[in-house]
This record gives structure tokens, sequence and C-alpha cells, in this order.
DNA sequence: AGTTCGAAAATTATCTATAATTCGAATCCA
DNA sequence: TGGATTCGAATTATAGATAATTTTCGAACT
């Protein structure tokens, strides 16, 4: 584990971000940072450090001298990290295309085998995410990788929070269709269908606490 | 002014965000955070809290118990920050145009007129901006708005490292095509030639330190 | 009787000051 | 000259003090 090299702060945030992506902890409830210093064992100071990591990637938000909150969303938002990832991404996959080789879309074709096979959102959304970013690693672009990170996290959430318990294996064959141009070197291809993709918004019945149903909606790409 | 609305971390990291932007600390500068605090007479708590914002939007980068730099760049990151303000602000222009009244077309000629009249950098820079803010904020997409502004500061810094002093002024031909394509309805031709505007990178022969000359380059849309 | 306004108390964030690690560099000895 | 050890400087973490906000409780008024 890499627990020993990273600092307080910085563990703190991840397991955050953990629980706020897995919906463990509500959006809108508040984040009290006494609280999170005890159950860590730390004084409030690295915790407040590890606020600020979480609202730089917009999973909660700071009022000053009023708290911090685990950010809230809407149907307004999915279509927003939607569109945001699909241009990102296209762009992304334009400057990995020529470094691409055999090997790494051998391992991005296991990964989206790995994802037809999973019985639950959670191993569904690992080898998603595994898939995309090993097509878009080699385009050598840092800011852009880690932007498209921060995007791939508030997907998770939104899928996370309309998909709590069921879900229904499928097949991928955008995934598939998407690999095939690119071993074709059809990049143009390739880039159009991904950014297809990741704007497929699925939707969803679930039960709300207080019984009644209503829509959820969330990426599924 | 708001600074007693914010709170001192939120302040220092204003100050130096600007600093940096503005290259009065050179790249790869340490920042020390006692240092800091002297200056702005306070601990160094808020002051670590300012260096996580500065991370967070790329203009620093912390190393684990050896302290926090200045981001430094090269023209790679300049051709990256060019590439994703093409691929967002064409996206957020798709969604603003719908919103766009008059009002505000007429605003962000005034804003282009002040650029072309602007005898230094930094004033055609603000101008610049301003209206690029103008087309873009109605599109109604708080996060990618808040990406924008990011790499519109990273525009900011490699435009001020390579026109630190001489300034030319210039009509910009790019921002007239852009409104006269709004106020004609026609959103395709607006975003294909912001697309292009934004990816322009100028070059232009420097005087380093050691008194050789090397070229800079800066994004100039 | 219910509601609204106000003040006091408790909770919470923010900041200051102090202590403990850790990394780098310079110095000393072989 | 080269390696190891000690010293120094700076980051990281802790504890305590301060300020602001929310909540609660009570009284007055409708």
């Amino acid at each position: 584990m890499a627990s020993t090299e990273d600092t307080i702060a910085v563990r703190i945030s991840k397991e955050l971000a953990d629980r706020i992506i897995s919906g463990a902890i509500e959006p809108g409830s508040r984040l009290r940072q006494d609280h999170v210093a005890e159950e860590f064992n730390t004084s409030h100071v690295p915790v407040r450090e590890a606020f600020r990591r979480l609202e730089a990637q917009g999973l909660a938000i700071s009022e000053p001298r009023r708290g911090v909150r685990v950010a809230s969303f809407d149907l307004g938002e999915v279509r927003e990290v939607a569109e945001m990832r699909a241009a990102l991404e296209v762009l992304a996959l334009r400057h990995a295309a020529p470094h691409l080789t055999a090997s790494i879309l051998d391992q991005a074709e296991e990964a989206t085998k790995a994802g037809d096979k999973s019985r639950d959102v959670r191993s569904w959304e690992e080898a998603n995410r595994t898939f995309h970013r090993l097509i878009l690693a080699p385009c050598n672009m840092p800011r852009l990788l880690s932007t498209i990170d921060d995007l791939h996290a508030a997907s998770a959430r939104f899928l996370f929070a309309a998909w709590r318990s069921e879900w229904e294996t499928r097949t991928d064959q955008d995934h598939r269709a998407i690999l095939s141009a690119l071993r074709q070197g059809n990049t143009e291809s390739a880039a159009a269908t991904l950014g297809r993709h990741v704007q497929w918004i699925g939707q969803k019945p679930v039960k709300t606490a207080s019984g009644k149903t209503r829509d959820a909606f969330a990426i599924v790409g």
C-alpha cells in the first residue's frame, strides 16, 4: 500500500472521495472536520487540506465559515459531465492513436471482456474506467488526463447513485467497435464512436427514501 | 473589495496566482510557506490551503515532504492547453448560442475594441478574457466554465512569459468573425472559427537571463 | 394557543503557536 | 577523494485560542 508514501491529507481525501463516489455519504450532507479528524485519529488541519482537494474535484463544496457539504447533482450535471468527457476523450484519443500498440489494444479488449462479465456495478465501473484509461493514456497530455480522471470520478458517482444494487450484465458493443477501428488505423471512426459512447445516458427508476419511485440517470460508457 | 468576504487562504491563493500568472515568480522556484506566511502576516496553515488551491489549478506542483514549486511549462503544455480550450470552448459556445442576447453581443464587441486598443499585454489579456467569458457564460454549465477559467489562467501565464514587455496592437479579426456569425444565428460557423482561434499559437524571440535568445510560444486568442 | 422575534449557549470553522519528522547539505574522518 | 555522520532548514502534524454561525429556549405579541 502507498499509504505510507502519501501525506495524511491525501490519504483522507482518497478515502472520503471513495465514500462520496460510492454513495456511502449522501449528497448534501455535511462533512464535519472534527468528526473526520477523530475518525482518522489526526487533528483537523490535514482534514482541512483534504477538503480543499475534494472541492477541487467537484465532490464537495465549501462555504466560508459555514462548513463543507458533499456536492449534490442533478440531470443537468450528468449531461454536462457526459459532454465534457465526450469532447476531451475524443481529443485525447486523437493524440493517443498514433502511439497505441497491439499490446495495449489487447489489454483494452481484456478490460472489455471483464466488464461484460461483471455482475455488479462496482466491478463494471472499474473495468470500464480501465478500458478508457488504457486507450487514452498514450496521448501524453498530463493535464488533459487528470481532468478526464476527475470527470470519470463524477461519472462513477452518478452511476452508483442510480444503480445502487441491481446490475444486469450487458455486452459493450461500442468498446468492441472502437477497438476494431483502432486496429484498422481508422482513428476518426474510433473517435466518433467514442464521442457518442460516453454521451450515452442510461435511465432507470429507483425507489427514494420516501418510498416513491423517480427516474435516475447516469453515464453508462 | 471582497477581501473581507473571502477566507485568508483564498486571498493568499488569489494573490499568489496573480504573481505566478504575471511572471513575478519564476517557474520552478520554490514557494516557502514560512516566507509567504510572514509576508501575509498569518501562520502557515492558511498558506498550505492556498497551496492546495494553486495545485488544483495547475499553477503549482507539490512533492510530499519536499515542498511546493511554481509549475514550469514547455511548448507541449502550451499546445495541450490550446487544444483543451478549443474543445471545451466550442462545446460551451454551442450551448450558449441559443441564450445569447443582442446586449451580450454588443458587450463582447466592446471588449474586442478594447483589446484592439490595448497598448500592453496585460490589458489585452483582460479584454480578451472578457470577450470569451461573455459569449460562453450563458451556456449555464458551471463545471465547464470553471475548467475553462483555469485554462485561461494558464494561457495568460504563457502569454506574459513570452510578451513580458513589448506588445504591438493588432485588430482581432477572429473575434469579429465570431460575433458576425453569432448575430446571423450561424452557430456552427462561429464554433468552427472559435476552435481555430484559440489554437493560434504565437511565436516570438525573447532574451533569456543568460543573454541568449530563444523562441517563446503563447496562445494568442 | 400558536407564532414570531430575540438573546444566550453550543457547535463549528478558522487561525495562531508549538512540537516532531524528514530531507538535503555541509563537514569531518578514514 | 569518498563515504558516513551530524547539523540545519523546511515541511508536516498537534494542540489550543478566537471568531462566527446555527440552534435552542424563552418571552412577548398576535
